[in-house]
DNA sequence: ATGTTACCTTAACCCGGTAAGCTTACCGAG
DNA sequence: CTCGGTAAGCTTACCGGGTTAAGGTAACAT
C-alpha cells in the first residue's frame, strides 16, 4: 500500500513520533525497535531515519529548546543580576508554572519512568546534558558583563540542577504529592543555587 | 591456525587489548572494528567479547581504578580535612606524580588525541564522570563526618575536575610546554576547589 | 582412560544506522 | 496541458557493535 494522497513532510513525522511515544511507553523504550515503530506508523525504517537522527529523538527532539532558554536566561538578565541569579529565577519560573520541562507537570509520571528505566535514554540525557554546558560557557565567554571561568560556572550550574531535578524525579515516582514535591523543589535549588552564588563571589 | 601451547586467559586478554591499543593509535578508535582488532590478534570475534563487554572497554579497563581513588580519598582523610580538601589534595597528589591518570604523564599525546577524536570514547567518559559521582556520593552518604547534600557536593566536585582536567588537555595537544602546563594545572584547580569550598563552607 | 573445566571457535542472528536508486506526488513555467 | 524539478517515500542491501548457541580441544585431575 504505496502513497495515498496525504502526502505531507512535518504530518508524517509528527505521527511517526507519536506512534512510537506510544509503543515505547507500553512498552518501554528499549524493548520497542526501529521497525516496530516504523511498521505501526505505516512508513519503513528508513523514513523514520529521514526524520530523526536517531532513535532517541524520537522521544526527546524538544530538547534544543532547552538550550535556548538557557542562552536566553543568561543573554537577556537584567544587568545589575548575575548568570547564576538570572538561571536560578529562570529554574523557578519553569518550576512555578509547571513547564513541561521540569519533572513538575502534571501527568507525566509514566513518562519519568520510561526514562528512568531506558539506559539508553540516560545516555543521551547526559550527552544533552554537555550541550547545555558548553551553550553556556560559550555564551558567558561572549558576556562582557561577566568575568571568570565560564566554563566552570556552567559546569557547575549544569550539575547542580541535574541534582535538584533527578531527586525531584525520584521522589516524584516514589509517589509524592504534587504540591509539596513542588515546594521541595524550590528549597532545593534555592539551596543548590546558594552554593554556586557563595562559592562565586 | 588453533590453539597452540600458549593458552592462558588473562594472556590472552592483554594481548587483545594490547594489539587493539596499536590498531587504535594508529588509525583512530572509530575506525578501526572490532572484527579487525580480533583477527589482528588472532582470535575471534567473540572471544573479543568474551574479555570486554564494550569496545570502549578495550581501552578504558583501568578507569574502575579512579572511582576507588576517589572513595579511598573521602574515607581516608584526617578529621579535621574536609572532603572536598581531600579530594584536592589526592588530585594535586596525582599530578605532582604525573600519574597516568592525570593528563600529565609524559608521552601520552596520542593517546589523548585519540580520544579526543572518538565520539564514541568521549560517551564512555562520560557514562564513566557519572560511575565516579555516584560512587562519591554513596561514600559521602556513609560518612558520618560529613552531613549535608552528598550527592550535590559529589556532582559538583567532579564537574569541577573535568572542566580542569579538559583544559589541560586541550593545552597538552595544543603543545604547551609540560612543566608550565602543570604548574598551570595546579593553579587551575586549586581556584575551581576554591570555589566549592567557598561554596560549602 | 575418562571426565571436567577453561578457552576458544564458527555460524547465525538482532538492532541501530547508512547508502543508493527508483517511484510517486505536487508545483510552477512554458 | 505538459514538462521538469523537487520533496517525500519506498525497497534493497549493507555495516558495525553486540549476543547466543553449539561444539571442539588442551590441560589437568581422578
Amino acid at each position: 500500500m504505496p502513497n495515498r494522497g496525504d502526502r505531507g513532510g512535518s504530518r508524517t513525522r509528527a505521527h511517526i513520533a507519536d506512534v512510537a511515544t506510544g509503543l515505547f511507553l507500553e512498552r518501554g523504550f528499549d524493548n520497542v525497535t526501529i521497525v516496530e515503530v516504523a511498521a505501526a506508523a505505516g512508513v519503513s525504517k528508513v523514513t523514520v531515519f529521514a526524520h530523526f537522527d536517531r532513535k532517541e529523538d524520537l522521544l526527546l527532539d524538544r530538547l534544543p529548546d532547552v538550550v535556548e532558554i538557557a542562552r536566553a536566561a543568561v543573554r537577556e538578565r537584567a544587568d545589575e543580576v548575575g548568570p547564576v541569579e538570572a538561571i536560578r529565577r529562570t529554574l523557578l519560573a519553569l518550576a512555578a508554572e509547571r513547564h513541561g520541562l521540569s519533572a513538575l507537570a502534571e501527568g507525566i509520571e509514566p513518562f519519568l519512568r520510561m526514562i528512568r528505566d531506558a539506559p539508553t535514554l540516560i545516555a543521551r540525557l547526559r550527552a544533552f546534558e554537555n550541550e547545555v554546558e558548553v551553550a553556556l560557557a560559550a555564551e558567558l565567554a561572549s558576556d562582557r558583563r561577566f568575568s571568570g571561568d565560564g566554563a566552570l560556572l556552567a559546569a557547575l550550574v549544569v550539575a547542580a540542577y541535574r541534582i535538584v531535578a533527578v531527586e525531584t524525579v525520584r521522589r516524584r515516582l516514589a509517589g509524592d504529592d504534587l504540591g509539596g514535591l513542588a515546594a521541595d523543589h524550590r528549597e532545593r535549588l534555592n539551596r543548590a543555587f546558594e552554593v554556586l552564588e557563595r562559592g562565586t563571589a
